[in-house]
DNA sequence: AAGCTAATACGAAACGTTTCGTATAAAAAA
DNA sequence: TTTTTTATACGAAACGTTTCGTATTAGCTT
């Protein structure tokens, strides 16, 4: 599953604060930047033909849930990415990103965790 | 500037060859896929326009180059990407990269010293 | 019950990107 | 010189995504 621009702002919001109905969701779209209450609900009846969402009808306004987790949404988005961009070099990927980026301490950290779980590994 | 997903592949026609005709681009596009010679002609064109590339039309065939480096691109587009896909958090997407892909253990190493880099900064 | 409010559904316009057909000109081949 | 090939330019069709107007239905308010 590929979400288009549009549909990860959605899936954003409901990762975030859990199920909500299209009100919801278009009243912290609105936030940022003017979106029409029927954009939103169009959208959302699109995810949820294509399998992104799932709904509950019992309610008088549907509530609405994501179906794919944030992290498999953004390994898939991720994996695109770095074949378009980067053709497919993560590692270059990492250095732009940690060379541009502030990052804490405490992430710092993290990373050289993980680099050292991978070298580790036979 | 933020190419296009089209428009990226020519680039990385034009970074990878140097200066081509848009015949040259055109057959390194359609190894991959069957892409009409005007399409590629169009695109450029329009990238041209834009300021993507410059040109030479002393030749019977214009020669076009890049005029964005494939680093400065790589950056505005990671840039925009974690925004969008990982909401701001470049050590997630970097954790994300270096989980879910290979890296060879030099790569590792140069990470880890763009990492100690990184602390050292006062 | 009658009117108002808020929800869903749906079609189609609007927009950006990509693709291609066609006109035209210039060079190369015959 | 005539024909064929190979360029550019350009407009518009095709495609996917986003936006919105409008119809319809269901609940709330009076």
């Amino acid at each position: 599953m590929k979400p288009t621009d549009s549909e990860l702002k959605i899936l954003q919001v409901l990762w975030q604060e859990g199920p909500c109905t299209v009100r919801q969701v278009n009243e912290r779209l609105t936030e940022n930047r003017d979106v029409g209450y029927t954009t939103t609900l169009k959208l959302m009846q699109i995810m949820y033909e294509k399998g992104l969402l799932t709904r509950v009808e019992d309610a008088r306004s549907h509530v609405y849930k994501a179906n794919v987790s944030e992290e498999a949404t953004q390994a898939t988005l991720l994996e695109r990415f770095v074949g378009t961009a980067f053709r497919g070099s993560a590692s270059k990927l990492v250095m732009q990103a940690l060379g541009s980026h502030k990052t804490t301490p405490a992430e710092l950290d993290e990373i050289r965790k993980l680099l050292d779980q991978i070298e580790q590994q036979p």
